[in-house]
DNA sequence: TAAGACCGCATTTTT
DNA sequence: TGCGGTCTTA
């Protein structure tokens, strides 16, 4: 497409150059257009020159993107522009501190140096790592903090907590806090009294409890706290109270907080000191370094700012990189574009409330970096705001849809914080406007969604706009189906497979753990040393029942065909043609095949790595999860499957957003977070450990618990990641479900409507599935014969709908079709990729048992029922068993939780009498130990479990209280 | 209207 | 583990 002349308000972007400005762009606004073009005109001045304009993006593609449009309407040249600081923030504070920051460190008092040797570490997976080994000698080093390893449960809690912190700009220095830090980590009572206040206000004219006093009815539930904790009823006030005591919001903010503070200061300001000395930083620690430096060495920052900054995609910014804007500048010449509404990298740090309250922001960020010397030129500013309208990529219905959906709840009782006054009203001139939609339902929504599109290929109905301006049928390549969960994606693409449909998928995938690497890893295996584990997983797949499968293990005869393929692959040089050869056998073909050789050839390449090596760097991208990019290859005529965070920024004619069933993400919570930071209320700690006693235990903190009810639940970013998907179209969009529609498309002017799925299996002439006919013979007959895999779950689905029609499934009770089948097929797919796990049924001992025995500490969650004599009469104790450890002649639960105690886990010696029993009868051939399990430090005490007669007393007050 | 029991469900990805 | 939603009971 040709670059269009500017509109008016475009016009008066790419000419007002000068002071600062707040430019509204929303989707399709020609915002790249206009910011490149505001760039080539500043720099076609005569006086002045690229490496006077800061241009910050998000992304490195951003940026590439940027100065190739610039290249094209300026009179610079690529080659000029190389080095022109067209960058992403996190390259320009390398260049930074590259050129300046050597002694930024001492400014924190550190004795380090940062140099040009110092590398930037990439790699999450390393950087944890290295937070691991670096958090394992900080706890020897500092025993006086013991009190809150025994609150951890993993040390990335704490990482995750520094980091966020350094990106709100909350550093430490040796000695304490850098500038105000610590203010921020106290928090602010009076906005939190706002917020609790808000919350705690009675409904429906006093008649109905106040939400925060509703949300506090499952106080305590799961928890333990300790005994000061006020009961549920004294916080709650009896029934019929309808709010909490005004008393609560003090009582719940403040609390000793020193030792905490203490703590994360140390670890902080350690951690920093570790990474100096191994001489790397992080992404974030570049961002900390660049900000302390442009801070504290005027020279440094006198040389670093710029005469013109912009920054795109600004709802994208964290706060400390907004204040690192700032630095940046030289003069008022600041101009920020964004868009509020497409704001959906919370978890990456960014910071919506920089574009939303840019004004406010604006003019406080700069009077805290002037409050004692001068540093920014904002004195009193006053930025003019500029609204992009125009939408030059949808039609007028797709626009009005993209602007239900941004104040459509997430869920019922959301309320939205904006209202369409907030949204900037967008007009299109789209040529002509034959918008269709729709959405569709039915059970099988993959199936559903390949029909649909199959309907709407070559189908005048859904029109697109071609090259010349005509509308034109639509093609495969037309569509794009967006998802929330990478998962959902590859499902979609395994379905399609079996249509020989044309899809391409688009993104990250999770590439060890897709069928093809797991079948290469048992083929390895194989190679290496003839592994169960990886003649289960290939007989598996070639159709084998479980006793088929358990004889051939046995006794180690496998059958020909595959054996003669084993034989075959020993006599290849290389990992790659090991690989190619497995990957043709079963006709994987297509993207992730072609990425998964492509990632084992280089690891081989570059570190001459051995067989055994390679299989280990598989098992560990399996546990890791680790993911590789794959992109749709562009020219083919297929349609494109990707997740919405990817296709943010690029816009397709017909937009088919799937998926769109019940359960949405959670809001933004601290997850498993131990310790955790929230603007209003500061640094907090959400389990508490007991001081006194011999048995040291960690409680929940029942402030804490309070505390996070008053805060605004987070459903914005799923109505913005609404959002971004519809307005990605051009034309049409599609909505898809399957059970349940969740309350978006409930509340959407949208029809759904129930289809039956037809697809039509297209023959593109590309190897499908390899069928590999070949038997061999089972000493009892095989349990079933249907064709069957450890990736595949109908298998088991079908074997458990067997067991349940069978004649003898009395004895497993819990056996349910879908779910037994699912269950079976989890943990056999668990164990041959070598994660360690018990069965909990004949199922699944016999795998165990077929795939070679186990020793060592297997989770498991076995309900067992425990019965007693009481009184003359037989009750039972039931429960769950978590964690077992066991050796050839010796075996102990380490883990067991009554269902008492599942609600109050500090009854350590009602579980292990009672597990001391099950084990008895669990393994009466075995020693049966006892021990004490503390997850946070791995010692384990012995404890002397209760006789049967104490067991029994204690049976008697529980039922008790249970009456 | 409130309280309790129970069930099902647990992300996205860039530097 | 820990929560939100729904269904049941008070």
């Amino acid at each position: 497409m040709s670059e269009p002349t500017p509109n008016d308000v475009q016009r008066e972007l790419i000419e007002s150059t000068e002071g600062p400005y707040l430019v509204d762009a929303g989707p399709g606004t020609g915002k790249t257009f206009a910011v490149t073009r505001r760039y080539g005109r500043i720099v076609d001045r005569p006086d002045v020159e690229p490496e006077d304009v800061l241009l910050a993006t998000f992304t490195r593609s951003a940026a590439t993107e940027m100065k190739e449009r610039i290249v094209d309407h300026s009179g610079y040249g690529l080659r000029e522009l190389a080095d022109a600081p067209i960058r992403t923030f996190h390259s320009h504070c390398h260049e930074i501190l590259q050129e300046h920051g050597y002694a930024a460190p001492t400014h924190l008092g550190l004795d380090e140096r940062i140099t040009g040797s110092t590398r930037i570490l990439e790699d999450e997976l390393i950087e944890a790592e290295r937070f691991r080994e670096f958090f394992g000698g900080f706890r020897d080093d500092h025993p006086e903090h013991a009190d809150f390893y025994r609150a951890l449960s993993a040390p990335g809690e704490v990482l995750d907590l520094i980091e966020e912190l350094a990106s709100k700009g909350i550093f430490p220095t040796t000695d304490g806090w850098y500038r105000d830090g610590e203010s921020h980590l106290d928090g602010d009572f009076e906005a939190f009294q706002e917020r609790f206040d808000a919350a705690n206000q009675p409904r429906n004219d006093g008649r109905k409890q106040s939400e925060l006093r509703e949300d506090l009815s499952g106080f305590g539930r799961d928890k333990a706290y300790r005994a000061d904790a006020p009961s549920k009823s004294t916080l709650r006030g009896g029934r019929g109270t309808k709010r909490l005591d005004d008393d609560v919001a003090r009582q719940v903010f403040y609390e000793e907080r020193d030792g905490l503070k203490a703590f994360v200061h140390d670890v902080y300001v350690e951690y920093l000191r570790f990474a100096l000395r191994r001489n790397y930083l992080s992404f974030s620690f570049l961002q900390l370094f660049a900000f302390v430096l442009l801070c504290e060495d005027e020279r440094a920052r006198e040389a670093a700012t710029f005469e013109y900054v912009i920054v795109d995609e600004f709802q994208d910014t964290s706060e400390v990189q907004f204040k690192l804007a700032l630095l940046l500048s030289g003069t008022e010449n600041f101009c920020v574009v964004g868009d509020w509404k497409q704001s959906i990298y919370s978890f990456q740090y960014a910071d919506v409330d920089n574009i939303l309250e840019f004004e406010a922001r604006l003019e406080r960020f700069a009077a805290d970096l002037n409050a004692d010397a001068d540093r920014v030129p904002f004195d009193s500013p006053d930025p003019t705001r500029i609204e992009l309208r125009e939408n030059y990529r949808s039609t007028e219905s797709v626009i009005d849809l993209s602007e239900r959906a941004i104040v459509t709840p997430a869920s019922s009782g959301d309320t939205v914080g904006t209202g369409l006054d907030d949204v900037v009203a967008l007009s299109s001139n789209a040529a002509f406007d034959n918008t269709v939609v729709e959405g569709i339902r039915h059970e099988d929504e993959h199936e559903a969604v390949l029909s649909k599109v199959q309907e709407i290929v070559g189908n005048d109905d859904y029109a697109v706009e071609g090259e010349d301006g005509e509308p034109r049928p639509p093609e495969y390549g037309d569509i794009a189906v967006f998802t929330r969960t990478r998962d959902y994606g590859r499902e979609l693409l395994d379905v399609a497979a079996e249509y020989d449909f044309p899809v391409a998928y688009d993104g990250g995938v999770e590439l060890f753990r897709t069928d093809p690497a797991k079948l290469l890893l048992a083929w390895l295996r194989i190679l290496e040393s003839d592994a169960d584990r990886g003649w289960a997983v290939v007989l598996e797949r070639a159709g084998y029942a479980f006793d088929e499968i358990d004889h051939a293990l046995e006794t180690g005869t496998y059958p020909t065909e595959p054996t003669e393929f084993r034989d075959e692959l020993r006599e290849l040089e290389s990992v790659g043609a090991v690989a190619r050869r497995v990957l043709d056998r079963y006709g994987y073909a297509g993207d992730v095949a072609d990425v998964l050789l492509h990632t084992l050839q280089s690891v081989h390449d570059s570190t001459t790595a051995t067989r055994g090596e390679l299989i280990r760097h598989i098992e560990r991208g399996v546990e890791t999860g680790s993911t590789v990019d794959v992109r749709a290859t562009a020219g083919d005529d297929a349609v494109t499957v990707q997740t919405i965070h990817t296709a943010k920024g690029l816009e397709y004619p017909i937009v088919v957003m799937a998926n769109m069933n019940e359960g949405r993400f959670p809001p933004r919570s601290g997850g498993s977070s131990v310790i955790g930071y929230r603007d209003p209320v500061g640094l907090r700690q959400r389990k508490i450990y007991s001081e006194e006693g011999a048995h040291p235990h960690v409680y929940d903190n029942w402030r804490h618990d309070v505390i996070r009810r008053c805060l605004p639940r987070e459903y914005d970013e799923e109505r913005r990641l609404l959002y971004v998907a519809v307005t990605r179209a051009e034309s049409h969009v599609v909505f898809a479900a399957g059970e349940d529609p969740n309350t978006f498309l409930e509340e959407l002017p949208v029809a759904v409507e129930e289809i039956e799925p037809d697809v039509e299996p297209l023959d593109r002439g590309e190897p499908g599935d390899a069928e590999l006919p070949f038997a061999v013979t089972a000493p009892d007959g095989p349990i079933g014969h249907s064709p069957h895999s450890l990736m595949d779950e109908s298998v088991f689905e079908e074997a458990g709908e067997r067991r349940e029609a069978g004649p003898d499934h009395e004895s497993e009770p819990e056996t349910r079709g879908m779910d037994f089948g699912s269950r079976v097929h989890d943990f056999a797919e668990a164990y041959a990729l070598g994660d360690d796990e018990t069965p909990s049924n004949d199922h699944e001992r016999r795998i165990v048992e077929l795939l070679d025995g186990l020793s060592g500490e297997k989770h498991v969650e076995e309900p067992v029922t425990l019965p007693i004599d009481v009184d003359g009469r037989r009750v039972t104790v039931s429960g769950i068993v978590d964690l077992v450890h066991v050796t050839a002649d010796r075996v102990e639960v380490i883990d067991y939780k009554t269902d008492a105690t599942r609600r109050a886990q500090s009854e350590y010696k009602k579980q292990l009498s009672v597990y001391y029993h099950v084990l008895d009868e669990w393994f009466p051939e075995k020693a049966v130990e006892t021990s004490l399990f503390y997850t946070s430090d791995g010692t384990r005490e012995p404890i002397e479990p209760h006789s049967i007669e104490e067991l029994r007393a204690l049976v008697r007050s529980a039922e008790a209280e249970s009456d």
